[in-house]
DNA sequence: TTATAATTAGCACAAATGTTTTGAAAAGCA
DNA sequence: TGCTTTTCAAAACATTTGTGCTAATTATAA
């Protein structure tokens, strides 16, 4: 079996995933028991695979020390690192993720937040999540201020009764609203149930960009 | 140093506070290592304190296995559980926690969310923290809203520009206001930068509970 | 097919690491 | 004070564990 193609054999993927399984047990694996988990009799053979493994940056070895095998990127199974892509303002149109592009891959330095994988809803993956920061007050019937995250799922229609990020072009706004669809047309609900609706008829366009998915408030001493 | 009270002597804490640090590198440390660490000399007498430990059920160890140490409750480095104490809606006096209480101790079935550590104030430690729940409609001037979770940090006073929780007593109501202090009392700025502040007489009673340090909102379609 | 590189195994060896033993100092207790 | 328990140290010892080396096997390319 020699490796043409660039890319993990099955026997560094074994290895991958035990050394994934063996995170939960608490301390690392010997090369003896990585040999063993993954069928591999000789210790050597285990080696060589590290060795490999770690010089793609999949894992990290202090050599000589025992055990001393980790995951380069301990990703945190309770966490989910949501890419931000940018500020949003009133005014522009946002910033929505290609399809299929993984905005955490190596070498991208974006910013990103965490969020507790426990807050998300469950069964979403959270792979596909994107985040941005709201930049001024223009998001206020929104209940979103200033500051605020906002973590969105891509979509492009919607259910009604969902929270989406829609676009505007005639009025060159990007406005989030509960989106309900009527018959001449749309409803656009503000978050804050003092505020009326906006009305949208069914001529004008309208581009749904985002289900939003979280909304985070970090509030520090800011009002002046 | 005979250790006449049961608890934790302070070569118990350094042994467990090196754990904690070692976390972060991946592997866990050899006796050596922790005598090292820990200003012991002798790896008998290491083995000695883990023993204890173990016996304390502070750490877990596979003897005969080297680096087989580990603590026994693996808080996740990068998240803080913080409890919710329960639901807060308007004319309800707000439950705080008693201070130097956890909430998180053994037996306690609390709920509680989890926060990113990322997501708080650098130097937040966190432990002290606690959530409320919002219910209903009542802090739509503070821009949250009903099922928002409020994270806060118990507080007695406050400093200018400060979010804050408060209890009027006379008017039967908390609310979450940015808190400045006037020559004639206090101004409770909305964070709806739209909203007047309310003004409170220096004769009026007013009692903070907390600082708000974050809100979270899950967005869900909620909204009929 | 043949040559080369990749992969696998087995084993000896050295270093790292946990355990045990022996002894002693320090702290509580009667 | 004398006795016991707890705490500490040092070193010998036994395993575990990582490396290095040799050789055999398999896949790929020419």
């Amino acid at each position: 079996m020699v490796r043409t193609r660039r890319g993990l054999t099955e026997r560094h993927q074994k290895i991958l995933d035990y050394l994934n399984d063996r995170m939960s047990m608490g301390y690392p694996p010997s090369i003896r028991e990585i040999g063993e988990a993954v069928g591999i009799t000789s210790t050597s053979v285990v080696t060589y695979y590290l060795k490999q493994l770690s010089e793609m940056g999949l894992i990290e070895r202090d050599a000589k020390f025992s055990r001393a095998v980790r995951l380069t990127d301990p990703v945190s199974k309770d966490l989910v690192k949501v890419p931000v892509l940018g500020p949003i303002a009133a005014g522009e149109p946002m910033l929505v993720p290609a399809p299929g592009v993984n905005y955490l891959g190596i070498g991208n330095e974006m910013d990103a937040v965490d969020v507790a994988r426990s807050l998300l809803p469950t069964g979403e993956k959270g792979s596909e999540l994107f985040a941005l920061k709201v930049k001024g007050e223009s998001m206020i019937d929104a209940m979103i201020n200033d500051g605020d995250i906002v973590i969105m799922k891509p979509a492009i229609k919607a259910n009604n009764g969902e929270m989406v990020a829609i676009w505007l072009p005639n009025r060159d706004e990007t406005t989030l609203k509960y989106f309900f669809k009527e018959k001449d047309g749309y409803r656009l609900q503000p978050a804050n149930p003092t505020m009326k609706p906006i009305m949208i008829n069914k001529a004008e366009p309208l581009e749904i960009k985002g289900k939003v998915v979280m909304v985070i408030r970090n509030v520090g001493s800011s009002i002046a």
